[in-house]
DNA sequence: GTACATTACTTTATGCTGTAAGGAGTCGTC
DNA sequence: GACGACTCCTTACAGCATAAAGTAATGTAC
Protein backbone atom coordinates (compact mmCIF):
# COMPACT_ATOMS: atom_id res chain seq x y z
CA UNK A 1 0.00 0.00 0.00
CA UNK A 2 2.98 2.28 0.72
CA UNK A 3 4.54 2.65 -2.10
CA UNK A 4 7.25 4.77 -3.39
CA UNK A 5 6.73 5.91 -6.36
CA UNK A 6 9.49 4.67 -9.71
CA UNK A 7 11.39 7.72 -10.82
CA UNK A 8 8.37 7.93 -13.83
CA UNK A 9 5.59 8.47 -11.10
CA UNK A 10 7.56 10.79 -9.39
CA UNK A 11 8.07 13.04 -12.38
CA UNK A 12 3.87 12.99 -12.71
CA UNK A 13 2.86 13.12 -8.96
CA UNK A 14 5.76 16.12 -8.78
CA UNK A 15 3.68 17.78 -11.84
CA UNK A 16 0.69 17.19 -10.17
CA UNK A 17 1.77 19.01 -6.95
CA UNK A 18 3.63 22.20 -8.70
CA UNK A 19 1.57 22.76 -12.12
CA UNK A 20 -1.75 22.63 -11.64
CA UNK A 21 -1.99 22.70 -15.76
CA UNK A 22 1.34 22.30 -17.35
CA UNK A 23 -1.30 21.24 -19.79
CA UNK A 24 -3.48 24.26 -20.50
CA UNK A 25 -6.70 24.24 -20.75
CA UNK A 26 -7.80 21.05 -22.75
CA UNK A 27 -8.40 21.51 -26.33
CA UNK A 28 -8.93 19.19 -29.04
CA UNK A 29 -11.58 16.27 -29.05
CA UNK A 30 -13.17 14.34 -26.41
CA UNK A 31 -15.92 15.22 -24.04
CA UNK A 32 -14.91 18.28 -21.37
CA UNK A 33 -14.20 16.85 -18.36
CA UNK A 34 -16.88 17.06 -15.64
CA UNK A 35 -13.99 17.06 -12.86
CA UNK A 36 -10.61 18.26 -12.25
CA UNK A 37 -7.81 17.30 -9.65
CA UNK A 38 -8.54 20.57 -7.42
CA UNK A 39 -12.25 19.08 -6.82
CA UNK A 40 -11.30 16.17 -6.19
CA UNK A 41 -8.68 16.48 -4.29
CA UNK A 42 -11.43 19.18 -2.39
CA UNK A 43 -13.64 16.54 -1.93
CA UNK A 44 -11.22 14.06 -0.30
CA UNK A 45 -10.52 16.42 2.17
CA UNK A 46 -14.27 16.97 3.08
CA UNK A 47 -14.52 13.28 3.31
CA UNK A 48 -11.26 12.53 5.64
CA UNK A 49 -12.34 16.09 7.61
CA UNK A 50 -15.81 14.47 8.36
CA UNK A 51 -15.36 10.63 8.66
CA UNK A 52 -11.46 10.15 8.69
CA UNK A 53 -8.96 8.45 7.07
CA UNK A 54 -10.58 5.50 7.50
CA UNK A 55 -13.28 6.30 5.29
CA UNK A 56 -11.54 7.81 2.43
CA UNK A 57 -11.62 5.56 -0.83
CA UNK A 58 -11.10 5.73 -4.47
CA UNK A 59 -15.20 4.83 -4.14
CA UNK A 60 -16.07 7.26 -1.44
CA UNK A 61 -14.13 9.85 -3.29
CA UNK A 62 -15.72 9.08 -6.29
CA UNK A 63 -19.55 8.80 -5.28
CA UNK A 64 -19.39 12.39 -3.60
CA UNK A 65 -19.01 13.71 -7.26
CA UNK A 66 -21.30 11.98 -8.39
CA UNK A 67 -19.00 9.33 -10.69
CA UNK A 68 -17.47 5.99 -9.91
CA UNK A 69 -14.62 5.21 -8.31
CA UNK A 70 -12.48 4.73 -11.68
CA UNK A 71 -13.42 7.80 -13.17
CA UNK A 72 -10.66 9.54 -10.76
CA UNK A 73 -7.63 8.02 -12.31
CA UNK A 74 -8.42 9.88 -15.36
CA UNK A 75 -7.04 12.97 -13.07
CA UNK A 76 -5.05 11.54 -10.33
CA UNK A 77 -2.40 8.21 -10.82
CA UNK A 78 -3.59 6.52 -7.94
CA UNK A 79 -4.56 6.80 -4.40
CA UNK A 80 -1.13 7.43 -3.29
CA UNK A 81 -1.11 10.23 -4.70
CA UNK A 82 -4.12 11.75 -3.82
CA UNK A 83 -3.11 11.59 -0.40
CA UNK A 84 -0.16 13.81 -1.28
CA UNK A 85 -2.14 16.09 -2.75
CA UNK A 86 -4.72 16.65 -0.01
CA UNK A 87 -1.70 16.59 2.78
CA UNK A 88 -0.06 19.66 0.65
CA UNK A 89 -2.60 21.68 -0.30
CA UNK A 90 -3.92 21.40 3.38
CA UNK A 91 -0.44 22.34 4.52
CA UNK A 92 -0.41 25.70 2.26
CA UNK A 93 -3.98 26.45 4.40
CA UNK A 94 -1.07 27.55 7.44
CA UNK A 95 -1.22 31.38 7.73
CA UNK A 96 2.35 32.97 6.88
CA UNK A 97 2.12 35.96 7.99
CA UNK A 98 4.02 36.34 11.91
CA UNK A 99 5.67 39.48 12.17
CA UNK A 100 9.03 39.64 14.11
CA UNK A 101 8.73 43.03 14.67
CA UNK A 102 8.28 42.28 18.16
CA UNK A 103 10.93 39.43 18.89
CA UNK A 104 11.22 35.78 17.58
CA UNK A 105 9.62 34.35 20.34
CA UNK A 106 6.35 35.58 20.43
CA UNK A 107 6.36 35.31 16.73
CA UNK A 108 7.26 31.28 17.23
CA UNK A 109 4.88 30.57 19.51
CA UNK A 110 2.26 32.14 17.41
CA UNK A 111 3.13 29.85 14.00
CA UNK A 112 3.07 27.12 16.30
CA UNK A 113 -0.10 28.02 17.55
CA UNK A 114 -1.17 28.08 14.11
CA UNK A 115 0.26 24.83 13.01
CA UNK A 116 -1.40 23.09 16.16
CA UNK A 117 -4.80 24.56 14.83
CA UNK A 118 -4.46 23.41 11.66
CA UNK A 119 -3.33 19.83 12.62
CA UNK A 120 -6.68 19.88 15.00
CA UNK A 121 -8.44 21.42 12.26
CA UNK A 122 -7.69 18.04 9.74
CA UNK A 123 -6.56 15.21 12.29
CA UNK A 124 -6.04 12.96 9.21
CA UNK A 125 -2.61 15.33 8.63
CA UNK A 126 -1.05 13.16 10.92
CA UNK A 127 -1.74 9.98 9.68
CA UNK A 128 -0.75 10.99 6.28
CA UNK A 129 2.91 12.07 6.38
CA UNK A 130 4.33 8.71 8.04
CA UNK A 131 4.28 7.54 4.55
CA UNK A 132 7.16 9.54 2.76
CA UNK A 133 8.10 13.42 2.37
CA UNK A 134 5.93 15.36 -0.04
CA UNK A 135 7.60 18.03 -0.87
CA UNK A 136 5.46 20.43 -2.70
CA UNK A 137 4.67 23.52 -2.43
CA UNK A 138 2.29 23.70 1.02
CA UNK A 139 5.28 21.88 2.43
CA UNK A 140 8.03 24.27 1.50
CA UNK A 141 5.50 26.75 2.75
CA UNK A 142 5.00 25.34 6.37
CA UNK A 143 9.50 25.42 6.16
CA UNK A 144 9.79 28.59 4.89
CA UNK A 145 6.94 30.16 7.32
CA UNK A 146 8.85 28.48 10.44
CA UNK A 147 12.35 28.88 8.80
CA UNK A 148 12.02 32.47 8.27
CA UNK A 149 10.26 33.15 11.98
CA UNK A 150 13.32 31.42 13.26
CA UNK A 151 16.06 32.63 11.23
CA UNK A 152 14.83 35.93 13.32
CA UNK A 153 16.86 34.31 16.39
CA UNK A 154 20.23 34.76 14.49
CA UNK A 155 21.30 31.73 14.77
CA UNK A 156 23.00 29.84 11.68
CA UNK A 157 20.59 28.89 9.59
CA UNK A 158 21.61 25.13 9.37
CA UNK A 159 20.78 25.30 13.39
CA UNK A 160 17.40 26.95 12.51
CA UNK A 161 16.44 23.81 11.06
CA UNK A 162 17.16 21.68 13.42
CA UNK A 163 14.64 24.46 15.84
CA UNK A 164 12.37 24.16 13.40
CA UNK A 165 12.13 20.18 13.07
CA UNK A 166 12.04 20.13 17.20
CA UNK A 167 9.03 22.37 17.09
CA UNK A 168 7.27 20.52 14.19
CA UNK A 169 7.43 17.21 16.32
CA UNK A 170 6.42 18.95 19.60
CA UNK A 171 3.38 19.88 17.56
CA UNK A 172 2.47 16.93 15.52
CA UNK A 173 3.35 14.54 18.59
CA UNK A 174 1.25 16.67 21.19
CA UNK A 175 -1.65 17.15 18.14
CA UNK A 176 -1.64 13.69 18.15
CA UNK A 177 -2.86 13.03 21.95
CA UNK A 178 -5.71 15.55 20.96
CA UNK A 179 -7.07 14.00 17.83
CA UNK A 180 -6.95 10.74 19.33
CA UNK A 181 -8.96 11.57 22.46
CA UNK A 182 -11.67 13.00 20.10
CA UNK A 183 -11.81 10.01 17.90
CA UNK A 184 -11.68 7.90 20.38
CA UNK A 185 -14.94 9.78 22.14
CA UNK A 186 -16.61 9.77 19.02
CA UNK A 187 -15.64 6.11 17.75
CA UNK A 188 -16.76 4.46 21.35
CA UNK A 189 -19.82 6.68 22.06
CA UNK A 190 -18.31 6.82 25.10
CA UNK A 191 -17.41 10.49 26.47
CA UNK A 192 -13.78 10.94 26.80
CA UNK A 193 -13.80 11.22 30.91
CA UNK A 194 -15.80 7.65 30.81
CA UNK A 195 -13.21 5.89 28.47
CA UNK A 196 -10.07 7.76 30.14
CA UNK A 197 -11.82 6.54 33.91
CA UNK A 198 -12.56 3.13 32.53
CA UNK A 199 -8.96 2.13 32.00
CA UNK A 200 -7.39 3.02 34.96
CA UNK A 201 -10.27 0.42 37.01
CA UNK A 202 -9.52 -2.31 34.55
CA UNK A 203 -5.77 -1.92 35.25
CA UNK A 204 -6.14 -1.89 39.16
CA UNK A 205 -7.47 -5.17 38.76
CA UNK A 206 -5.44 -6.60 36.36
CA UNK A 207 -2.12 -5.24 37.41
CA UNK A 208 -2.43 -4.65 41.37
CA UNK A 209 1.23 -4.34 41.96
CA UNK A 210 1.31 -1.65 39.43
CA UNK A 211 2.42 1.28 41.69
CA UNK A 212 5.24 -0.70 42.76
CA UNK A 213 6.46 -1.78 39.16
CA UNK A 214 5.99 1.61 38.27
CA UNK A 215 6.76 3.41 41.43
CA UNK A 216 7.11 7.03 38.98
CA UNK A 217 4.36 6.87 37.03
CA UNK A 218 1.90 5.69 39.98
CA UNK A 219 3.45 9.00 41.88
CA UNK A 220 2.36 11.14 38.95
CA UNK A 221 -1.17 9.89 39.23
CA UNK A 222 -1.33 10.85 42.38
CA UNK A 223 0.22 13.94 42.78
CA UNK A 224 -2.99 15.55 40.75
CA UNK A 225 -2.73 16.75 37.47
CA UNK A 226 -6.32 15.18 37.17
CA UNK A 227 -8.27 17.97 37.67
CA UNK A 228 -11.66 18.03 35.43
CA UNK A 229 -12.33 20.91 33.55
CA UNK A 230 -15.50 21.55 32.01
CA UNK A 231 -15.83 22.84 29.00
CA UNK A 232 -12.27 21.69 27.46
CA UNK A 233 -12.28 17.99 27.60
CA UNK A 234 -9.77 16.54 30.22
CA UNK A 235 -7.23 14.72 27.30
CA UNK A 236 -7.57 17.39 24.70
CA UNK A 237 -6.65 20.38 27.58
CA UNK A 238 -3.81 17.76 28.77
CA UNK A 239 -2.50 17.36 25.76
CA UNK A 240 -2.98 21.34 24.87
CA UNK A 241 -0.98 22.10 28.05
CA UNK A 242 1.63 19.20 27.05
CA UNK A 243 2.28 21.13 23.84
CA UNK A 244 2.61 24.42 25.56
CA UNK A 245 4.96 23.49 28.12
CA UNK A 246 7.37 21.40 25.37
CA UNK A 247 7.14 24.66 23.27
CA UNK A 248 8.08 26.63 26.15
CA UNK A 249 10.75 24.66 26.59
CA UNK A 250 12.57 23.78 23.38
CA UNK A 251 12.36 27.97 23.04
CA UNK A 252 13.91 28.92 26.20
CA UNK A 253 16.63 26.22 24.91
CA UNK A 254 16.83 28.37 21.82
CA UNK A 255 17.26 31.51 23.92
CA UNK A 256 19.92 29.33 25.84
CA UNK A 257 21.63 28.80 22.45
CA UNK A 258 21.87 32.69 21.36
CA UNK A 259 22.67 33.68 24.61
CA UNK A 260 25.79 30.96 24.30
CA UNK A 261 26.30 31.71 20.79
CA UNK A 262 26.72 36.06 21.38
CA UNK A 263 27.50 36.15 24.95
CA UNK A 264 31.45 35.15 25.75
CA UNK A 265 32.79 37.56 23.33
CA UNK B 1 -9.95 -0.21 10.05
CA UNK B 2 -8.90 1.50 13.24
CA UNK B 3 -11.56 0.35 15.52
CA UNK B 4 -11.83 1.84 19.04
CA UNK B 5 -13.05 -1.14 21.48
CA UNK B 6 -16.11 -0.88 23.26
CA UNK B 7 -16.27 -1.75 26.61
CA UNK B 8 -15.82 -5.52 26.46
CA UNK B 9 -13.36 -5.72 23.98
CA UNK B 10 -11.48 -3.40 26.10
CA UNK B 11 -11.30 -5.76 28.63
CA UNK B 12 -10.27 -8.75 26.80
CA UNK B 13 -7.69 -6.60 25.43
CA UNK B 14 -6.32 -5.45 28.43
CA UNK B 15 -6.29 -8.81 30.10
CA UNK B 16 -4.03 -9.81 26.88
CA UNK B 17 -1.28 -7.32 27.40
CA UNK B 18 -1.62 -7.78 31.47
CA UNK B 19 -2.23 -11.12 31.94
CA UNK B 20 -0.10 -13.07 29.94
CA UNK B 21 -1.72 -16.43 31.36
CA UNK B 22 -5.14 -15.69 33.09
CA UNK B 23 -6.48 -18.78 32.54
CA UNK B 24 -3.63 -21.42 33.28
CA UNK B 25 -1.57 -23.37 31.26
CA UNK B 26 -4.91 -25.53 29.94
CA UNK B 27 -6.88 -28.43 31.31
CA UNK B 28 -9.67 -30.00 30.30
CA UNK B 29 -10.55 -31.49 27.23
CA UNK B 30 -9.40 -30.86 23.49
CA UNK B 31 -6.89 -30.82 21.66
CA UNK B 32 -3.58 -28.85 23.00
CA UNK B 33 -2.67 -25.58 21.70
CA UNK B 34 -0.50 -25.64 18.79
CA UNK B 35 0.34 -22.03 18.99
CA UNK B 36 0.50 -19.64 21.94
CA UNK B 37 0.07 -15.63 21.68
CA UNK B 38 3.24 -15.10 22.42
CA UNK B 39 4.60 -16.85 19.34
CA UNK B 40 2.05 -15.08 17.35
CA UNK B 41 3.40 -11.80 18.62
CA UNK B 42 6.60 -12.67 17.85
CA UNK B 43 6.04 -13.76 14.27
CA UNK B 44 4.23 -10.58 13.79
CA UNK B 45 7.03 -8.57 14.66
CA UNK B 46 9.18 -10.60 12.48
CA UNK B 47 7.51 -9.86 9.82
CA UNK B 48 6.91 -6.16 10.52
CA UNK B 49 10.44 -5.79 10.95
CA UNK B 50 11.70 -7.85 7.77
CA UNK B 51 8.85 -6.46 5.30
CA UNK B 52 7.09 -3.34 6.95
CA UNK B 53 4.10 -3.41 8.32
CA UNK B 54 2.19 -3.34 4.95
CA UNK B 55 3.52 -7.02 4.64
CA UNK B 56 2.33 -7.79 7.94
CA UNK B 57 -1.70 -9.27 7.07
CA UNK B 58 -3.66 -12.01 9.71
CA UNK B 59 -2.66 -14.53 6.64
CA UNK B 60 1.30 -13.82 6.55
CA UNK B 61 1.13 -14.13 9.87
CA UNK B 62 -0.54 -17.02 9.55
CA UNK B 63 1.87 -18.52 7.16
CA UNK B 64 5.04 -18.50 8.89
CA UNK B 65 3.35 -20.48 11.67
CA UNK B 66 2.31 -23.25 9.43
CA UNK B 67 -1.38 -22.45 10.20
CA UNK B 68 -4.16 -20.52 8.12
CA UNK B 69 -5.52 -16.98 9.39
CA UNK B 70 -8.40 -18.16 10.30
CA UNK B 71 -6.46 -19.80 13.43
CA UNK B 72 -5.44 -17.03 15.06
CA UNK B 73 -8.71 -15.92 16.14
CA UNK B 74 -8.52 -18.61 18.49
CA UNK B 75 -5.46 -17.01 20.18
CA UNK B 76 -6.47 -13.03 19.49
CA UNK B 77 -9.44 -11.08 19.05
CA UNK B 78 -8.54 -9.48 15.92
CA UNK B 79 -5.74 -8.17 14.02
CA UNK B 80 -6.27 -4.33 15.92
CA UNK B 81 -5.25 -5.92 19.52
CA UNK B 82 -2.80 -8.00 17.45
CA UNK B 83 -0.69 -5.05 16.55
CA UNK B 84 -1.51 -3.37 20.30
CA UNK B 85 0.33 -6.50 21.76
CA UNK B 86 3.30 -6.07 19.03
CA UNK B 87 3.85 -2.51 20.15
CA UNK B 88 3.64 -2.99 23.83
CA UNK B 89 5.75 -5.88 23.74
CA UNK B 90 8.45 -4.08 21.79
CA UNK B 91 8.38 -0.96 23.57
CA UNK B 92 8.86 -3.43 26.76
CA UNK B 93 12.44 -3.85 24.89
CA UNK B 94 13.54 -0.14 26.36
CA UNK B 95 16.38 -0.83 28.76
CA UNK B 96 15.72 0.42 32.29
CA UNK B 97 18.82 1.18 33.19
CA UNK B 98 19.73 4.96 33.07
CA UNK B 99 21.56 5.89 36.37
CA UNK B 100 21.04 9.80 37.21
CA UNK B 101 24.61 9.17 39.88
CA UNK B 102 26.18 11.18 37.69
CA UNK B 103 23.67 13.82 36.48
CA UNK B 104 20.21 13.61 34.99
CA UNK B 105 21.71 15.21 31.70
CA UNK B 106 23.73 12.49 30.74
CA UNK B 107 20.99 9.57 31.82
CA UNK B 108 18.19 12.05 29.75
CA UNK B 109 20.51 11.69 26.88
CA UNK B 110 21.09 8.07 27.23
CA UNK B 111 17.46 7.27 27.45
CA UNK B 112 16.28 9.20 24.52
CA UNK B 113 19.24 7.36 22.22
CA UNK B 114 17.88 3.90 23.37
CA UNK B 115 14.65 5.00 22.49
CA UNK B 116 15.70 6.11 19.13
CA UNK B 117 17.77 3.01 18.42
CA UNK B 118 14.64 1.13 19.65
CA UNK B 119 12.06 2.70 16.69
CA UNK B 120 15.30 2.31 14.38
CA UNK B 121 15.16 -1.50 15.05
CA UNK B 122 11.54 -1.72 14.67
CA UNK B 123 10.61 1.38 12.51
CA UNK B 124 6.52 -0.13 12.29
CA UNK B 125 6.42 1.30 15.76
CA UNK B 126 6.02 4.43 14.24
CA UNK B 127 2.90 3.35 12.22
CA UNK B 128 1.13 2.11 14.94
CA UNK B 129 0.79 4.84 18.14
CA UNK B 130 -1.47 6.99 15.68
CA UNK B 131 -4.23 4.94 16.25
CA UNK B 132 -4.88 5.18 20.31
CA UNK B 133 -2.48 4.70 23.14
CA UNK B 134 -2.65 0.92 24.41
CA UNK B 135 -2.02 1.30 27.89
CA UNK B 136 -0.01 -1.76 28.53
CA UNK B 137 3.02 -2.65 30.52
CA UNK B 138 5.18 -1.68 27.70
CA UNK B 139 4.23 1.67 27.54
CA UNK B 140 4.19 2.07 31.38
CA UNK B 141 7.99 0.90 31.50
CA UNK B 142 8.89 3.40 28.95
CA UNK B 143 6.70 6.24 30.75
CA UNK B 144 8.44 4.99 34.12
CA UNK B 145 11.77 4.79 31.94
CA UNK B 146 11.95 8.23 31.14
CA UNK B 147 9.97 9.85 34.17
CA UNK B 148 12.09 8.33 36.74
CA UNK B 149 15.38 9.72 34.77
CA UNK B 150 13.85 12.91 34.26
CA UNK B 151 12.42 13.02 37.55
CA UNK B 152 15.92 13.71 39.02
CA UNK B 153 16.19 17.47 37.37
CA UNK B 154 14.00 18.02 40.91
CA UNK B 155 11.03 19.48 39.06
CA UNK B 156 7.53 18.93 39.74
CA UNK B 157 6.25 15.45 38.47
CA UNK B 158 3.40 17.13 35.99
CA UNK B 159 6.25 18.93 34.60
CA UNK B 160 8.39 16.08 34.16
CA UNK B 161 5.96 14.54 32.35
CA UNK B 162 5.59 17.49 29.86
CA UNK B 163 9.61 17.09 29.25
CA UNK B 164 9.17 13.60 29.06
CA UNK B 165 6.09 13.89 26.26
CA UNK B 166 8.62 16.09 24.70
CA UNK B 167 11.23 14.03 24.60
CA UNK B 168 9.21 11.34 23.17
CA UNK B 169 7.94 13.67 20.53
CA UNK B 170 11.09 14.80 19.55
CA UNK B 171 12.26 11.16 19.23
CA UNK B 172 9.50 9.79 17.39
CA UNK B 173 9.42 12.75 14.56
CA UNK B 174 13.01 12.63 13.85
CA UNK B 175 13.55 9.05 13.60
CA UNK B 176 10.90 9.01 11.02
CA UNK B 177 12.82 10.74 9.09
CA UNK B 178 15.42 8.01 9.57
CA UNK B 179 13.60 5.29 9.27
CA UNK B 180 11.68 6.92 5.93
CA UNK B 181 14.79 7.54 4.12
CA UNK B 182 15.97 3.37 4.60
CA UNK B 183 12.83 2.74 3.58
CA UNK B 184 12.63 4.92 0.37
CA UNK B 185 15.86 3.48 -0.45
CA UNK B 186 14.70 -0.01 -0.03
CA UNK B 187 11.43 0.10 -2.21
CA UNK B 188 12.61 2.35 -4.97
CA UNK B 189 15.63 0.54 -5.69
CA UNK B 190 17.23 3.65 -5.75
CA UNK B 191 20.09 4.67 -3.67
CA UNK B 192 19.26 7.45 -0.91
CA UNK B 193 21.69 9.73 -2.65
CA UNK B 194 19.93 9.06 -5.96
CA UNK B 195 16.54 9.81 -4.96
CA UNK B 196 17.42 12.79 -2.56
CA UNK B 197 18.89 14.68 -5.69
CA UNK B 198 16.58 13.31 -7.81
CA UNK B 199 14.00 15.38 -6.30
CA UNK B 200 15.74 18.82 -6.12
CA UNK B 201 16.17 18.55 -9.96
CA UNK B 202 12.52 18.11 -10.95
CA UNK B 203 11.99 20.69 -8.54
CA UNK B 204 14.38 23.17 -10.26
CA UNK B 205 12.45 22.02 -13.66
CA UNK B 206 8.43 22.59 -12.11
CA UNK B 207 9.01 25.26 -10.17
CA UNK B 208 11.82 27.63 -11.36
CA UNK B 209 10.64 30.44 -8.71
CA UNK B 210 11.77 28.29 -6.01
CA UNK B 211 13.91 30.75 -4.52
CA UNK B 212 12.38 33.59 -4.75
CA UNK B 213 8.93 32.06 -3.04
CA UNK B 214 10.49 30.34 -0.73
CA UNK B 215 14.27 32.57 0.10
CA UNK B 216 14.77 31.09 3.74
CA UNK B 217 14.72 27.65 2.32
CA UNK B 218 16.54 28.46 -0.78
CA UNK B 219 18.97 30.09 1.46
CA UNK B 220 19.07 26.80 3.82
CA UNK B 221 19.70 25.01 0.59
CA UNK B 222 23.00 26.60 -0.20
CA UNK B 223 24.28 27.32 2.94
CA UNK B 224 25.43 23.87 2.66
CA UNK B 225 24.14 21.51 5.74
CA UNK B 226 24.51 19.02 2.39
CA UNK B 227 27.99 17.72 2.70
CA UNK B 228 28.10 14.21 1.44
CA UNK B 229 29.18 11.68 4.10
CA UNK B 230 30.83 8.19 3.36
CA UNK B 231 29.26 5.79 5.57
CA UNK B 232 26.11 6.79 6.60
CA UNK B 233 23.48 7.16 4.12
CA UNK B 234 23.31 11.50 4.21
CA UNK B 235 19.01 12.08 5.46
CA UNK B 236 19.79 8.98 8.14
CA UNK B 237 22.51 11.53 9.05
CA UNK B 238 20.32 14.82 8.78
CA UNK B 239 17.67 12.90 11.04
CA UNK B 240 20.26 11.86 13.81
CA UNK B 241 22.06 14.95 13.73
CA UNK B 242 18.49 16.81 13.99
CA UNK B 243 17.12 14.82 16.72
CA UNK B 244 20.69 14.76 18.73
CA UNK B 245 20.07 18.87 18.49
CA UNK B 246 16.57 18.91 19.15
CA UNK B 247 17.24 17.20 22.49
CA UNK B 248 20.44 19.27 23.06
CA UNK B 249 17.63 22.47 22.80
CA UNK B 250 15.04 20.59 24.65
CA UNK B 251 17.57 19.75 27.77
CA UNK B 252 19.00 23.67 27.96
CA UNK B 253 15.71 24.49 28.01
CA UNK B 254 14.85 22.34 31.51
CA UNK B 255 17.96 23.23 32.66
CA UNK B 256 16.67 27.06 32.28
CA UNK B 257 13.68 25.53 33.79
CA UNK B 258 15.64 24.40 36.98
CA UNK B 259 17.56 27.31 37.73
CA UNK B 260 14.23 29.41 37.34
CA UNK B 261 12.72 27.35 39.93
CA UNK B 262 16.16 27.32 42.06
CA UNK B 263 17.26 30.91 41.22
CA UNK B 264 15.36 33.27 42.98
CA UNK B 265 14.96 31.90 46.45
C1' DG C 1 -21.18 15.93 -43.58
C1' DT C 2 -18.69 12.24 -42.42
C1' DA C 3 -14.66 9.61 -40.80
C1' DC C 4 -11.39 9.47 -37.27
C1' DA C 5 -8.68 10.11 -33.37
C1' DT C 6 -9.01 11.49 -28.69
C1' DT C 7 -10.84 11.67 -24.35
C1' DA C 8 -14.23 10.97 -20.08
C1' DC C 9 -16.29 7.72 -17.89
C1' DT C 10 -18.35 3.02 -17.00
C1' DT C 11 -18.42 -1.92 -16.44
C1' DT C 12 -16.20 -5.92 -15.38
C1' DA C 13 -12.66 -8.54 -13.27
C1' DT C 14 -8.52 -9.73 -10.28
C1' DG C 15 -6.27 -10.33 -6.17
C1' DC C 16 -5.78 -8.53 -1.94
C1' DT C 17 -7.73 -7.52 2.96
C1' DG C 18 -10.17 -8.74 7.82
C1' DT C 19 -13.22 -11.77 9.67
C1' DA C 20 -18.04 -14.25 10.25
C1' DA C 21 -20.00 -19.06 10.05
C1' DG C 22 -19.87 -23.68 10.22
C1' DG C 23 -17.52 -28.14 10.05
C1' DA C 24 -13.73 -31.68 11.07
C1' DG C 25 -10.82 -33.81 14.01
C1' DT C 26 -8.60 -34.31 18.76
C1' DC C 27 -8.52 -34.78 23.39
C1' DG C 28 -9.94 -35.13 28.70
C1' DT C 29 -13.70 -36.50 31.54
C1' DC C 30 -17.72 -39.05 32.71
C1' DG D 1 -17.87 -45.39 24.61
C1' DA D 2 -20.30 -41.01 24.66
C1' DC D 3 -19.99 -36.29 25.41
C1' DG D 4 -18.38 -31.78 25.32
C1' DA D 5 -14.70 -28.64 24.89
C1' DC D 6 -11.26 -27.15 22.10
C1' DT D 7 -8.04 -26.16 17.93
C1' DC D 8 -7.86 -25.51 13.41
C1' DC D 9 -9.73 -25.62 8.67
C1' DT D 10 -12.68 -24.49 4.67
C1' DT D 11 -15.77 -21.56 2.75
C1' DA D 12 -17.83 -17.15 2.09
C1' DC D 13 -18.50 -12.13 2.09
C1' DA D 14 -17.87 -7.36 1.79
C1' DG D 15 -14.66 -3.97 0.92
C1' DC D 16 -10.34 -2.28 -1.01
C1' DA D 17 -7.09 -0.44 -5.15
C1' DT D 18 -6.72 -0.81 -9.69
C1' DA D 19 -5.95 -3.28 -14.46
C1' DA D 20 -8.43 -3.94 -18.90
C1' DA D 21 -11.67 -3.22 -22.05
C1' DG D 22 -15.79 -1.10 -23.70
C1' DT D 23 -19.02 3.01 -24.64
C1' DA D 24 -20.17 7.46 -25.71
C1' DA D 25 -19.03 12.21 -26.56
C1' DT D 26 -16.37 15.62 -28.88
C1' DG D 27 -13.10 18.45 -31.99
C1' DT D 28 -10.57 18.30 -36.26
C1' DA D 29 -9.49 16.90 -41.10
C1' DC D 30 -11.26 15.61 -45.24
Amino acid sequence: MVVFAGQGDARRSMELLWAPRVVAPRTGPGPKPGLSVEAIVAAAIDIADAEGMAALSMRSVGERLGRTAMALYTYVPGKTELVDLMYDRTLAELPSAFPVSSGWRPAAVASAGSLWDLHLRHPWLLQVSPARPVLGPGEFHVQETLLSVLAATGLPLPRVRWVVSALFNIVRGSVQAAAESRQAARETGLSEEDWWYARPALLGELAPDLSTRFPTVARLGEEGAYEASDDEPYLEREARLSFEAGLELLLDGVEAAIVKASGPR
